[in-house]
DNA sequence: CGAAACCTTGACTTAGGTCAACAAAAGTGG
DNA sequence: CCACTTTTGTTGACCTAAGTCAAGGTTTCG
């Protein structure tokens, strides 16, 4: 296991167990306190829904996704992590999800009777819940009301920084308003993660290619000619 | 307004039943620490969406849903709140939903400033959050992979205490599977909540009524005849 | 190279949406 | 208490977005 202790984050205040008041202005994280940081390969699962939940995780690098499963096999991918957000929530004593990496990951993994006692693990966990629910909330308009094109389109927006939310300034250069990604998620994820069908999401790709509006270099490799035409197929403006 | 200090839950919250002494250290609740109990009335607004959040609320009686509209009117109500749950979640500074009431609530309301320096209110919104978080989660499912039947059969669900769930144990009395209920959302209400339309609701109902597994006494009024089939239609045994 | 996994496309089906009419409650005001 | 409007719910006829099934193309990898 070979694991860098993230450097953008946190200030490496002394991680020792229990309440130590720390000041708490700037982002305090996870890795900050105890555990240890475990890395996992793409597609490893790191617990089952319906496991024994003894641990909280945070994603230090890469991504995860969390899905549930219906007893016929349907599955919904209910969450995208990346790093900073936090999972192995339970509020019973069993995963309520199956957590499974998409990429390379690297977790950090602290002990759930460590997260009771300390404030500090508290404070960072309510604020980063929070914010995974607004998250889930969006979400919930898009399973519940979005065509499949918006979907699709919403989901590539999601992809690139500063645009499509509130603060959205528009292209900085308006000769030049494209973006160049990458998908970490085959299409079967994808429609799982969009309330569709693999065909479906495949169908949609296509057509937007066929309208101009993304070019694909390689499936997951895809290029977004006009990222304020792919703005507003999101359903949001 | 007129608003009593509730300061013991009217209905027990999330779980306990009625008159379960609760020990102060498990279940601290918003209503423990200053604020003031505000009561609405029915269909009254909380706060919009894009609002500026400066308060943390906690449901003590009576109900509340969380929703979001798209430019073109489209609504997803995003969540379905139940005495105990906390909402007015913000992690900019404007809060990502509206809030309104389904019938007559009282709500403990909590100054943000407030929240960020209590270790005790942290603590209670984290536990609060991510018991919150699990229903996202459901709902998810819901939304993203389940038939209009298997929908409106979880929502009926849900509306009865201690059925449906992992620990489900079946009938009390295998002779009389029966439970009344009482919904306190109209049509629209439901069929937003479900992602469905509210024609698609009714001649759900309708069928379930058909088929005998229910009977509707008034239009929010349903007598469900068989709970357990009721369950086999949800999708999720 | 060959197998397996993944992606795309076409032809066809269908669950649920749309539109429209009507029925049943629930307010409102005299 | 009764007209009278408004809101809410139901039902039917029809339509369409997305699902299903099937075939073939690409990429990846041992």
């Amino acid at each position: 296991m070979a694991y860098l202790e993230v450097g953008t984050r946190g200030q490496g205040a002394a991680g020792a167990h229990g309440g130590t008041p720390v000041p708490m202005a700037a982002t305090t994280s996870f890795s900050d306190f105890g555990g240890k940081a475990v890395h996992y390969d793409t597609h490893a699962v790191i617990y089952y829904e319906g496991d024994p939940a003894k641990r909280l995780y945070e994603l230090l690098s890469g991504s995860v996704m969390l899905y549930k499963l219906l007893p016929d096999g349907r599955r919904q991918v209910v969450e995208v992590l990346r790093p900073g957000d936090i999972f192995g929530l339970a509020n019973g004593d069993e995963n309520d999800c199956t957590a499974e990496t998409l990429m390379d990951a690297t977790v950090q993994e602290v002990d759930l009777r460590h997260v009771e006692q300390s404030n500090d693990l508290q404070r960072t966990l309510a604020r980063c819940l929070s914010s995974q629910m607004r998250g889930l909330h969006e979400h919930a308009v898009l399973l519940g009301r979005k065509s499949a094109v918006e979907r699709v389109a919403s989901f590539l927006m999601h992809l690139v920084p500063d645009r499509g939310g509130v603060s959205c300034i528009g292209p900085v250069d308006p000769d030049n308003d494209s973006f160049d990604l990458r998908l970490h998620m085959t299409r079967q994820e994808i429609a799982d993660y969009l309330g569709l069908t693999i065909e479906t999401v495949s169908r949609v790709i296509s057509d937007l290619k066929r309208r101009g509006v993304i070019r694909v270099d390689k499936a997951d490799r895809i290029h977004l000619n006009r990222v304020c035409s792919l703005c507003r197929m999101t359903g949001m403006h």
